[in-house]
DNA sequence: AGGACTGTACAGTTTTTTCTGTATGAACTG
DNA sequence: CAGTTCATACAGAAAAAACTGTACAGTCCT
């Protein structure tokens, strides 16, 4: 095997693997793939330069792009006397880790919140119409596990805001060597 | 409406809004929606109740069940005289989300590094056979690119650390209230 | 303005995942 | 031991997601 297979298998199983956890992303495998390409590949690349590596359809490449845009992960670049749209990964991968535990979590707390929110107000507007013992009883237990969820709920929001802070880094050497 | 049906109701939004967003733990809103359930159940349920509550087939309830339970959030528990098997949520939130945290961050680090140091040794190779300089700059550049890549994954080893160890609730107030 | 080229919307196809019904083996009951 | 009653393995159906090809709107060049 010459140098330059040995380049492109190292580099694939790096790919592979990349693209194999980036599920932890909310990305699919072949999304990550492009992610992988971008990372190695030296110069911004278009989407046909993408397709003819991925061996997928353009389609594939402009959507996927896209997500990884959205995510964060990568940006469109401009150069001068290209038609094409070239676009370039966003290596900074501490920030990318934060960016999207972030907004993962703040988003599906906050939606839970306010459903939690919601129907703790109801469970204690029954509670104040003086019902039945039994009924009493079984909505005092369900307020509780709301005020536990909630309480749960406003201790991950300060878990956010220690990354989203960047507070974390001082909690860890970010450049440690191994 | 009624209590008994605004209870229902006010219990029915939770258990879907945690459902929903029960992707975050890598399972699907049907699976969540079991957890749910059993989170407002205050007697531990066999497979039959939940079908009868979810309208779903037993055999659904038999695999998500044992799903919650592989992730740790639900157990069997034994009653005398029952026949059944049953069922009750183990309801340590803050334990659950560093449970999954960890086992989902550690086990994607651990992958990539493997591929990281193996490609990495391998690029190495390449540079002492002396390769033309055109194959050596491009190398010395990949192997930068995995340095980063290890650095990174040392980082978030880190970060995991912090959760498992539990020093995260020193740098949280865990029972704060709202 | 006309022609060529690029990115993406959309509909349809393929693949994957989720869910169900049937069947079976294990455990309990009398 | 025979008769129930469970949980679950398995295969197939239903639903969802990923992917592709075509068509088209926008942009650039002449």
């Amino acid at each position: 095997m010459n140098n330059e297979e040995t380049i492109a298998h190292a580099r694939e199983r790096v790919v592979e693997s990349v693209a194999k956890n980036m599920h932890l992303y909310g990305v699919t495998p072949s999304i990550g793939r492009i992610y992988g390409t971008l990372y190695f590949e030296n110069e911004p690349m278009t989407l046909d330069e993408l397709k003819e590596e991925l061996h997928m359809s353009k389609t594939s490449m402009s959507t996927g792009v896209r997500t990884l845009i959205d995510l964060n992960m990568v940006e469109k670049v401009w150069k001068k006397g290209e038609r094409k749209d070239l676009y370039k990964i966003k290596a900074d991968w501490y920030q990318n880790f934060i960016d999207l535990f972030c907004v993962q979590w703040r988003k599906g707390t906050q939606m839970n919140m306010e459903a939690l929110t919601k129907s703790l107000s109801e469970f204690e507007k029954v509670l104040e119409e003086e019902p039945s013992e039994a009924i009493a009883e079984q909505v005092r237990k369900d307020i509780e596990k709301i005020t536990y969820a909630i309480n749960y709920y406003h201790w991950l929001n300060q878990v956010v805001n220690l990354f989203e802070s960047k507070e974390i880094f001082k909690l860890t050497n970010k450049n440690e060597n191994p």
